[in-house]
DNA sequence: CCCTTTTTGTGAAAACTATCACATAAAAAG
DNA sequence: CTTTTTATGTGATAGTTTTCACAAAAAGGG
């Protein structure tokens, strides 16, 4: 399983959507306000204010007629939505350049996710690494089993990263962030969402260089 | 503009696909073999095989009934659509944990891109980082124009990327990876591409949620 | 209290994307 | 040379996602 095919009827794609409208409402309410209209969130994440109302009418959100929403309201019903409740533990393999960035990150405390601690094969790299301990390698199945952690962040070499994958799976994980440029197969059932950097800088070049009348190139 | 419309009636999504076919092509030119069928992309990038011949059609590519893809021949169309000729400069601004782990990612150079300097308010941070220079921010401008960079990374905070961002748009990049959490609008044209690793996240802690039956917890 | 304004909620339509299925070509086998 | 096998290329189909457009509800003003 790389992605479950489909969660009761839910677009895709308003999944990251509410994530973001999450993001904005947090911000609104700071600011004070309890009131947002749907072509606000629209323009704060660049995108049509009909598109916000579908979403919200596909998980049978509602708001009020001419009102707009209760911002906090809102943001709870997107919360319940996401499962986003505190102290959803999470551990990194791999406490290379980007496991570091990640275990360094102030964002995802905010959202209630707790990066509890990383693994390595390097030595080197055990003790600890800014705000997290860091384990031998060896240690991460057990640790994800007794502590029953549900999500790995996989980043480690593309060479390695099957053989982690298993080994976290095995621990118990049910999700894995796998930043890893190869397409990874769990053995048990195991949501695997790739996010592949390189994938996106190359996607924004295409552009570029599409725009700039490339053609005559060839 | 945060993404352009439309390039000549291409599918979106066939792009990101031949940047993996192009991933894959290597690894199989590496490993000897100059033959590859569409199956065998689509395994190794999860998904069908259909799917990749239909890519293919898109763009005009053909192989041969019967005998798959010359791979030598594929991967260079490819990088043709792709753009992806050697030399493709890139900078960074902010090198902080995120910069610093994109500076020092080899994996960019295998596919011609080079990221040539990094830039940072934190006079910290500014001397040499890893692999590449870092100059102050204030040198941003005038480096972009004065090398015609074309594309930018963006990894600063979320407060300073709007301002940043002008800054690099002035300079005169065409497009910019955006790792800050924040909707971006630039003043020229210059396509956005963001990226925001704590939906991603969130995207995959849904997912794990959802499918732990949660739902009676409401 | 009624009229105007504004913003929601949502079917219907449009646009886009993926899958199917099969004709077609070429290689291999007989 | 003929038959069989295998994999491509693509039109047709199915599915998904976004956009449109407008009725309906609520707020506010006169
Ligand atoms: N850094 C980037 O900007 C970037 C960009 C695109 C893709 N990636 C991908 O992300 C992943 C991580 O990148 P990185 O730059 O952090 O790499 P890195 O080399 O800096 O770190 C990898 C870490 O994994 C550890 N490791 C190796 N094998 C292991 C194993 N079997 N078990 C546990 N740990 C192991 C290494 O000791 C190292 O600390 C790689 O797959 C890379 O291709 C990174
Ligand atoms: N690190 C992660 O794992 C992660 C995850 C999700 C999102 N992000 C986002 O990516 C961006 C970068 O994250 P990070 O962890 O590297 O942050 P960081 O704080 O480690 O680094 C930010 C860098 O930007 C520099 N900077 C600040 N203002 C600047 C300006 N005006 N001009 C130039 N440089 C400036 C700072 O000096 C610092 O070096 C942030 O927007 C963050 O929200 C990061």
């Amino acid at each position: 399983m790389n992605l479950p095919q489909k969660i009761a009827g839910v677009n895709k794609n308003s999944i990251p959507r509410l994530v973001q409208y999450k993001y904005v409402l947090k911000k609104v309410l700071a600011s004070g306000s309890d009131r947002v209209y749907s072509n606000e969130l629209a323009d704060a994440i660049g995108i049509t204010a009909a598109q916000v109302r579908k979403d919200f009418s596909l998980f049978g959100i509602m708001g009020n007629k001419r009102g707009g929403y209760s911002v906090s309201d809102l943001l709870g019903i997107i919360q319940r939505i996401l499962g986003s409740q505190p102290g959803q533990d999470v551990i990194i393999a791999g406490m290379g350049h980007l496991g570091i960035a990640l275990s360094n990150y102030k964002g995802f405390e905010k959202e209630g996710i707790c990066i509890r601690a990383g693994f390595d094969i390097d030595p080197v790299k055990c003790g600890v690494q800014g705000n997290i301990p860091v384990y031998p390698f060896s240690e991460c199945e057990g640790y994800i089993s007794n502590r029953n952690i549900k999500v790995g962040i996989l980043a480690v070499p593309a060479d390695a990263a099957q053989l982690v994958l298993d080994v976290m799976v095995r621990g118990g994980v049910e999700g894995v962030l796998n930043f890893a440029p190869v397409h990874l197969m769990a053995q048990r059932s195991c949501v695997i969402h790739d996010v592949n950097l390189g994938v996106e800088l190359e996607f924004l070049l295409y552009f570029v260089n599409a725009l700039n009348n490339r053609g005559g190139k060839a």
